[in-house]
DNA sequence: GTCCAGGAACTCA
DNA sequence: TGAGTTCATGGA
C-alpha cells in the first residue's frame, strides 16, 4: 500500500518518543512491530510512505494506528499562523508526527518501564520483556523473527525475580500489579477509551508506580485522548524556558497532546539528544 | 566517579 | 501542598 499525505514522516514518529518498537532497517525504511504483526514502512517522497501490507489490513489496522483519519494540517496550520513562535518553529519542525493509536496494555507497560530512563534504554527493556513473555513469530513475507507484545496474563504471572533479571530495576513490582489489575478487572483498559481523559487518568493514578506523566502518556497514546499533555523532563525545560512555566493547555483544547507532541520532538532536536 | 534519563513513592515538615 | 530522598540500570 502507498499513502499520499502530507503529515507523515515515519522517521519523525520513530524519533517522537512514542512507541519503542519502531527502528530503521536501512535508508529511510524502518520496521514496526505492533498489535502481534510486522511491517516495514518505507518514505518514498515528503508526502509518499509505503506500507507492506494489504488494503484490508490498512483498512482494518493501520489506518487507525497511523490516526490517518484525521487531518493533521489543521493543527499546523493553526500554530504556524499563530502568535506563538516557539510552537510555530516546533509544528513546522515535526508536522509529520502523529499521534499513534496504539495497543493500551502495551503503551501501559512501556510507559511504567520508561519512568528515570533514557529512551534507547526504555527499547532494551521492552524487548527482553518481549523475548521472555511474547510469542516467537516469524514474518511470512521476509522470514524475520519477531516477538510479540505480552499479553497481560503472562505478565501478571511472572515472577518478580524473572523480571529483574531482564534488567527493568524497581519497576518489576509494578509490571505485575499493573498487569494483575487488567485481569482481575480492577483496570478496564477499554473502558477508559471511552470514558473522559480526565477520569482514565484519575483511575490509572490509582495503579501502584503510575503517576501525572505515565498515566497522561497511557492516555495519549494507549487510550487516544489526544487532549492528554504529558510533561515529562523534557516538557519540563520547554515550560521553563520558553513559557516562565506559564504554559495553558487551554488554549489548545481538544488536541494539547499534539501540541506536546510538536514540542517534545523540537526541543529534544535543539538540544541535540542524540537518543 | 558523576550525572542523567519521556518518574514515582515515601518521608518529613 | 511542597521539598528532599530513594529506588535499579545503562550510557555519556
Amino acid at each position: 500500500m502507498i499513502i499520499e499525505n502530507r503529515n507523515f514522516d515515519i522517521k519523525q514518529i520513530a524519533e517522537s518518543g512514542q512507541c519503542f518498537r519502531m527502528n530503521p532497517i536501512g535508508q529511510n525504511k524502518y520496521s514496526l512491530i505492533a498489535f502481534d504483526r510486522y511491517i516495514k514502512l518505507k518514505q518514498l517522497d515528503e508526502n509518499l510512505i509505503e506500507i507492506s501490507c494489504d488494503e484490508n489490513d490498512y483498512n482494518n489496522i493501520w489506518e487507525r494506528y497511523f490516526h490517518l483519519d484525521f487531518d493533521y494540517g489543521i493543527i499546523v496550520d493553526r500554530l504556524v499562523n499563530g502568535s506563538d513562535n516557539f510552537l510555530k518553529e516546533a509544528a513546522l519542525y515535526g508536522k509529520g508526527i502523529r499521534i499513534l493509536r496504539q495497543d493500551p496494555f502495551e503503551a501501559l507497560i512501556s510507559f511504567i518501564i520508561s519512568q528515570n530512563k533514557n529512551i534507547p534504554s526504555i527499547k532494551n527493556c521492552i524487548e527482553r520483556i518481549c523475548e521472555a513473555y511474547g510469542n516467537r513469530k516469524e514474518d511470512t513475507a521476509s522470514g524475520i523473527v519477531y516477538y510479540t507484545f505480552p499479553t497481560p496474563d503472562k505478565l501478571a504471572e511472572a515472577k518478580k525475580e524473572d523480571l529483574r533479571s531482564l534488567k527493568l530495576g524497581y519497576r518489576d513490582e509494578y509490571i505485575i500489579e499493573a498487569s494483575r489489575a487488567v485481569i482481575n478487572g480492577t483496570l478496564n483498559l477499554e473502558a477508559l477509551k471511552v470514558c473522559s481523559h480526565d477520569e482514565a487518568v484519575k483511575t490509572l493514578k490509582s495503579i501502584r508506580g503510575i503517576g501525572d506523566k505515565v498515566a497522561n502518556c497511557v492516555s495519549l497514546y494507549g487510550l487516544h485522548h489526544i487532549e492528554a499533555f504529558p510533561v515529562d523532563v523534557w516538557m519540563k525545560r520547554v515550560l521553563s524556558e520558553y513559557y516562565n512555566n506559564k504554559f495553558d493547555t487551554e488554549n489548545y483544547r481538544g488536541y494539547a497532546g499534539i501540541v506536546q507532541q510538536y514540542m517534545f520532538y523540537y526541543i529534544r532536536h535543539v538540544y541535540g539528544a542524540s537518543n
